[in-house]
DNA sequence: AAAAGCGTACTATATGACTAATACGGTTGT
DNA sequence: ACAACCGTATTAGTCATATAGTACGCTTTT
């Protein structure tokens, strides 16, 4: 069963995009495996203190994606592959890294800099 | 004049903030700086192909940070310190590269597979 | 078979973010 | 003074998000 454990809600992020990139980091970390039962939408909901329908519009993406699997009445289940994995991978990591390099360099940061920035950021604790 | 030549618009993120972004990398950059005349309201939209409106939020939250200062009837002007900009640097640097550390964290990249990928990021064109 | 839980679907509603349309009065340059 | 431009304010419309309530039929468990 995926875990919800380590999951905070933040704002001004839509809940539903939080719960699909929580799946799909957890899928890219190896938390979270092919096979794995998904909770129901109703106890994610009661879990989470929100709507069942906005956890059902997020499994539901995450179903046109074909990372799970549904079938009327019966329990959800991960559904990957190494290529589905690799994919969510370089997705992830590229966008957010691109954006994040062509931001810099738009500042006129140095590369030098901007990798002892990480340097630094890696070591310590706070990641909101 | 702050000049927006290389101001293209994404998709996504709204026109105010990637106006508030782009002047606040233009002052981190250098390229714009202390007592610049900044566009009027119309000219922007009109530039832009937007409504004056969100011109104006842009330039009102920019007002509220005291980055510029507007006299009703006048142009608005660009009013800097160092201590503004190495603070908007700071802010800028470190809030986008705190959110992706802690990203790939979650996802379980190593500090050196982070650095490689950034380093090789660095070194392509496309920067969307 | 019966009960409990499940996925799915539909309608309705409230709210905030974002943008648009318009109008008013002040400032500037001729 | 006058025209052109400016900042500012008000109102309204559109869309995404989230919630609520309800319902139907299937699967699993007892």
């Amino acid at each position: 069963m995926i875990s919800f454990d380590m999951f905070v809600m933040e704002d001004g992020i839509p809940i539903y995009m939080q719960i699909i990139r929580h799946i799909k980091q957890g899928i890219v970390a190896g938390t979270i495996s092919h096979g794995d039962e998904i909770p129901s939408r109703r106890m994610l909901s009661a879990l989470l203190g929100i709507n069942p329908n906005t956890v059902q519009k997020a499994y539901g993406m995450l179903e046109d994606e074909r990372l799970i699997e549904s079938r009327s009445g019966a329990k959800s289940y991960v559904v990957l592959s190494c290529e589905k994995i690799e994919h969510i991978r370089s997705q992830l990591l590229e966008n957010d890294a691109n954006a994040i390099v062509g931001a810099m360099k738009k500042m006129g940061v140095s590369k030098q800099e901007a990798m002892s920035l990480i340097d630094r950021l890696w070591e310590e604790e706070q990641h909101a």
